[in-house]
RNA sequence: GCCGGUGUGGUGGAAUUGGUAGACACAGGGGACUUAAAAUCCCCCGGCAGCAAUGCUGUACCGGUUCGAGUCCGGUCACCGGCACCA
């Protein structure tokens, strides 16, 4: 009988549509497992083969806790409001919501045909008003508590997208989204105060198990730092502040900077004797986009405060002040103090205005560039009371010192900003606020919510950066509802990160009219024991929902302090590159590829684009192979954190297991019980498989399933050997390994599919065979391999090693010195010429 | 520049964490079956030398520790990811 894939894989998925074998049920006595992938988001394009990936991974982590006893929860849901789908709607003229509806059906039909254990009773879907209403109502807790408000500030704004972006967004001054210039502009927005849990959402990874790169990753994020701020007399009648982690160096200051956004210029505008200059660089640098104030080794540019006069505390001396745009507003107090000995851009301004350059710690040459090594050694000079002491002692004592002067204190600051909340476009969730005239901002009612988004004619964006909300006047004209006069809604939404910052809570009680999430199945859930995603989310919906999570917990909502016990990353599936040079027949065809794609033809594989034609449609693989082949293939590509390229032929090699193991059923011998011959292989593959599902080693546990499939070829199996391999293959090829179980007769013994069987169990001692072959080595050099009974001790190794006819040979005329032994591994004979 | 990671056959990748490098696959070669092809089954497959047994050599490069190093230590190079005028 052949293995036809598509009528197995057809019968199997209808079958789990009516008995839903994957329902998780909150309360249940079992021990619950909560396994979460990040939900997709459903773009026209369908599912990509890089979302199996992560997604086959978990499903085979789940299958196999559930089949140890485990009440599990594996949800899925979509994450489907965001620019995509608005301008497709847009270009298309068609609701967005009905392309998001179109696009989950097209979803879910992919995720059903792969045969994922979903439990499909909770879906949960950002767009749907029952659940939307529950991200409002989170929104105006944060609202409540202080930790939402609205600032004018500069923000970065996406020419192209006509809207506002986090500055996780902006990447390397282009929008993330779409490549265009991002340039600062003025706008009043909603803010999320996400930086008063900055020391938290630090010191709170030190209890989790996330992946060493996701923490290290979230930390240079957050960007911690502890230094000091220091008060420097002016003759202005203002004090000012700096902010430095290297208060040693207080004494090598030899001016002071201040950015060109800093409010007190325009306070000082009638001392400053040279304002027009001034004025004029402060326009200059409000020009530039942020691409071009950040760039890389630029020059120092700046103007000198004429008439500004500053004094170092330290040593009473004065100092000049400048304005210039290396010292940025939004971090410390905009005002640095200027240490060019010491600190490479300091050195640079220095160097470009003629400064003078002071050497404070010893070791460097301060003539030719900044010494920044602030390490132990340094000895401290020219620095008054700080003389003779390392850079070591010298901060903290200076500290210290500047505290109990009064011109000093300690401070922490960090690199995190607070979360720019608006978004001036129309597919998102209506922020619940309303503005009156009288009251300022008020909170919609939370009985009235969910506050449903409006019919609107055109999604477009308008011209002057408003929401395409605020043309509907019906919608936006309302009663304040605090004291009843007219006021107006606001008209931005929230951004794409807010529905998914508390979905997995969701999940958790998707049908609750009454609360987000209720106390009793948090408790039950709560936190999710696995949470796998991908790289690109650690510093955005990672970091949201972490903190989202600690409010929550904050005020009763939630009952642990972090929503992941665990978090892993998988590696990304790229395409193969049709422009790569290898695959050039001819030098002339060589040159010509490098010539047209330049270093884009070096590389062997690329990601999947649309552009190149290399794109791999998860449909086509499905029926030309099937799911388990598919399943199977993506697990066996290689290291799961790493990138991984898909291989057409390689597919095969996985269909070809699959037929294998199908044909198993023709040679299968009589007997119910692991056979004996083969205990030692079974058990042993077993105990492997096991751990390596646990630790996310699919390739290496499938490498071991095919390994002992080889050995019943070479030597027959029973019907009990055959079982134990149906367990196994079970997580990773649902639909066959269900019709093998029924054509075997396994079903009908038990009356269960064989997912519902308990994970086969490894006895320790039945993984060692009687006999082992054991390297042997003569001064480290292999010289043979023999084979000796199990766990034999040094005499008979040695014994058996000397009778070894190659082994032999080469102790000819030696005298053994020593022996180093390891059980049933490898001997090595030292050995010195007689 | 800073932080993190990686470097192993023609290819994807293994290696019980210091113990037989290349498991398991893909591609390739050979054989069996077949009228034939596909499929299937069996064998070979890092490099150099050799008919062979076998020997030497080999985990980016240089050096070290060790009976023994892909694995540990010091240094160099290359590539990938993140951050980047954060004081």
């Amino acid at each position: 009988m052949k293995y036809d894939f598509a009528a197995i894989e057809k019968k199997w998925q209808d079958n789990w549509e009516v008995t839903k074998p994957y329902a998780s049920v909150t309360g249940d006595a079992a021990k619950k497992f909560y396994g979460l992938i990040e939900f997709p988001y459903p773009s026209a394009a369908g599912l990509h083969v890089g979302h199996p990936r992560p997604f086959t991974a978990m499903d085979v982590v789940t299958r196999k806790k559930r089949m140890e006893g485990y009440n599990v929860l594996f949800p899925i849901g979509f994450d489907a409001f965001g620019l995509p789908t608005e301008n497709y709607a847009i270009k298309n003229h068609i609701h967005p919501a009905v392309v998001t509806r179109q696009n989950i059906e097209n979803f879910t039909r992919q995720l059903k045909m792969l045969g994922y254990g979903f439990d499909w009773d909770r879906v949960v879907d950002t767009t749907d008003p029952t659940y939307y209403k529950w991200t409002q109502w989170i929104f105006l807790q944060l609202f409540k508590h202080g930790l939402a408000y609205k600032a004018t500030m500069p923000v970065n704004w996406c020419t192209s997208c006509k809207c506002v972006l986090a500055n996780e967004e902006v990447i390397e001054g282009k929008c993330e989204r779409c490549g265009s210039d991002v340039i600062r502009k003025e706008k009043s927005q909603w803010m999320l105060a996400i930086t008063k849990y900055a020391d938290r959402l630090v010191d709170d990874l030190d209890d989790v198990d996330f992946i060493e790169r996701v923490k290290t990753q979230q930390r240079n994020w957050i960007g911690r730092s502890t230094g000091t701020e220091v008060t420097f007399r002016t003759n202005t009648g203002d004090d000012i502040t700096v902010y430095t982690t290297r208060v040693d160096t207080l004494y090598g200051v030899t001016y002071t900077v201040i950015s060109p956004e800093h409010p007190l210029l325009k306070k000082w505008q009638p001392l400053i004797k040279n304002w027009d200059e001034v004025a004029a660089y402060q326009l200059a640098a409000s020009k530039k986009s942020d691409f071009e104030r950040g760039e890389l080794n630029k020059e120092k540019t700046g103007v000198r405060l004429e008439g500004i006069e500053v004094v170092n505390p330290a040593t009473g001396e004065a100092v000049p002040m400048f304005v210039s745009d290396y010292v940025l507003m939004g971090y410390g107090t905009g005002i640095v103090m200027g240490v060019p000995g010491h600190d490479q851009r300091d050195w640079d301004f220095a160097t470009a205005f003629g400064l003078p350059i002071v050497e404070v710690v010893q070791g460097g040459d301060v003539t030719k560039e900044a010494f920044t090594l602030k390490d132990d050694t340094g000895i401290m000079v020219n620095s008054g009371i700080l003389n003779g002491m390392t850079v070591k002692d010298a901060i903290p004592y200076m500290k210290q010192y500047a505290i109990e002067q009064g011109w000093g204190r300690e401070k922490t600051n960090f690199k995190l900003r607070d979360w720019v909340f608006s978004r001036q476009r129309y597919w998102g969730e209506p922020i619940p606020l309303v503005n009156c005239p009288d009251c300022g901002w008020v909170p919609v009612p939370e009985e009235q919510l969910p506050l449903v988004l409006p019919q609107v004619d055109s999604y477009e964006p308008t011209d002057d950066g408003e929401s395409p909300i605020s043309k509907m006047t019906d919608w936006v004209n309302t009663t304040c509802p605090k004291c009843g006069k007219s006021a107006k809604r606001e008209t931005d939404t929230m951004p794409q990160w807010a529905g998914s910052s508390w979905y997995y809570l969701r999940y958790m009680d998707p049908h609750n009219d009454n609360a987000a999430v209720s106390r009793e199945a948090e408790e039950y859930w709560g936190p999710v024991d696995w949470y796998n995603g991908g790289m690109e989310h650690t510093t955005l919906h990672l970091l949201y929902s972490r903190f989202w999570h600690k409010f929550l917990y904050d005020i009763g909502v939630v009952h642990t302090r972090e929503p992941y016990a665990k978090r892993t990353s998988h590696g990304m599936i790229l395409g193969q590159n049709p422009h790569y040079v290898g695959n050039a027949g001819t030098e002339e065809e060589k040159q010509a590829l490098l010539e047209k794609y330049g270093n884009q033809a070096l590389r062997p594989a690329v990601k999947m684009s649309k552009s190149l034609g290399n794109v791999v449609n998860p449909d086509d693989v499905v029926k030309a192979y099937g799911a388990d082949t598919m399943r199977l293939y993506i697990m066996f590509i290689g290291d799961f954190e790493k990138t991984a390229t898909w291989s057409d032929e390689a597919v095969k090699g996985s269909k070809r297991f699959l037929d294998r193991c199908w044909n198993l059923m023709d040679m299968v011998a009589d007997g119910e019980e692991i056979s004996e011959k083969n205990a030692p292989i079974v058990h042993k593959t077993i105990k492997k498989v096991t751990s390596d599902i646990d630790e996310l080693k699919m390739n290496t546990a499938i490498a071991a399933l095919m390994t002992m499939v080889n050995e019943f070829y070479a030597g027959g199996l029973s019907r009990g050997d055959l079982r134990a391999l149906l367990l196994m293959l079970s997580p990773f090829a649902p639909h066959m390994v269900e019709e093998m179980w029924e054509l075997m007769g396994f079903a009908a013994a038990t009356g269960k599919m064989a997912m519902q069987n308990p994970w086969p169990e490894y006895d320790e001692s039945k993984t060692v065979a009687a006999t082992v072959e054991m390297a042997v080595q003569v001064k480290g050099k292999l010289r043979g391999t023999i084979t000796v009974p199990t766990d034999s001790d040094e005499e008979t190794v040695v014994a058996a090693a000397r009778a070894n006819e190659k082994v032999a040979k080469s102790l000819e005329g030696m005298q053994l010195v020593k022996t180093i032994l390891v059980k049933n591994k490898l001997v090595n004979l030292i050995v010195k010429p007689v």
